[in-house]
DNA sequence: GTCTATATGTGGATAGAC
DNA sequence: GTCTATCCACATATAGAC
């Protein structure tokens, strides 16, 4: 059971929205890298607009299954914030990828008023989550210094964003690591953030 | 002495961008907007990717010449630090638009590659301005909590820009008044964020 | 320095055969 | 479900007159 065309097609359209912005790829490129011809994609998404609804769909889907997961799997606050910004780390590939959520508010005035709307149930979803975690690190100890759950969420997405895009800016994933390091020092237990970077 | 028609092209070029993105704005926009032909501009600017590197050019000046007027108006590290994060919230223009930075960084694969060069030099001159407030307020006690100016100047930018990004997702201003309003706190002094967001 | 006219490429999208 | 062929709009860029 190979993936069918129209996973490929979706694959594909996230990693070079992901790497180019909304208007950086072309059907003529997901035809090349897909393996059919361009008019083929209409088949599967009438319009690039139901595309973009697709990807956005899929991507909160795929994080929101995410951030279950860390929690299924990590206990305490403290893991479950090391988790998350292991989690934006990876998907930053070295420096070539944004997340679709940057990528996406980035070009959102070439995106059906649709997707705004999408953009926004992601964030808050991200922002409840995040939220979540910090009460939970406040009441557990493993996170230093949480006066206000919902203020951290508030700075926190923002910062991982921003630390995308400043590693992308120059494809270089330690610029990303400099970023985060002071958050993730407040994790109660952490080695001061040489997990992250690799240094010792 | 009127802005001359070069001028007037950067003005118009930089708003652009920094609203849609340098793939999102066209030499027909320029010319709409400045009120010449759109051929007109090539002799101004003889590619797209001329008028990038005059845009970025320009963009940094700017912001160094900000900064300077910062440290020549404000004496404390912490009074320092508001001045940039207000600097950062009027560029912001109630969520319409980037800055040239965050902009420029999405659409990469786009720009010359010499602009790549001029973000790098950009990041580093902020970096290093950052830090040095940073430091400052940690010597006269007008910033909370200072423990590594360099750590704090890597951390800071990309806040910024994220909260740029989160205001801009949504054109909703507030999203960059919270996600900033934790740093802001800890400028010693500060009535606890009330005076960026308008609430009592 | 600005214009008209045009070249050349590429974008998303459609029609209709297979 | 995929193809060929084509459409139309728009992109950057150039040539040459004024």
């Amino acid at each position: 059971m190979r993936t069918d065309t129209k996973t490929a097609l979706l694959v594909s359209a996230e990693r070079a929205a992901r790497a180019r912005g909304f208007d950086g790829f072309s059907y003529a490129d997901l035809a090349a890298d897909v393996g059919i011809r361009k008019a083929s994609i209409h088949h599967h998404f009438p319009s690039k607009a139901a595309l973009a609804v697709a990807l956005m769909a899929r991507y909160h889907a795929e994080l929101e299954t995410a951030c279950a997961g860390i929690d299924a799997t990590h206990e305490t606050g403290g893991a479950r914030l090391t988790a998350l910004i292991d989690l934006y780390r990876r998907a930053l590939d070295e420096g070539r990828r944004l997340c679709l959520c940057v990528s996406f508010s980035t070009s959102r005035d070439s995106l059906p008023t649709e997707v705004v709307g999408q953009l926004q149930q992601f964030r808050q979803m991200m922002l409840g989550w995040i939220a979540d975690v910090f009460a939970r690190g406040q009441q557990d100890g493993t996170i230093a210094g949480v006066k206000d759950p919902e203020l951290e969420a508030a700075a926190t997405l923002p910062l991982l964003e921003g630390a995308h895009l400043a590693a992308r800016a120059q494809e270089d994933a330690s610029l990303f690591d400099a970023a985060v390091r002071m958050l993730a020092q407040r994790v109660q237990g952490a080695t001061g953030g040489a997990e992250a970077s690799g240094q010792a």
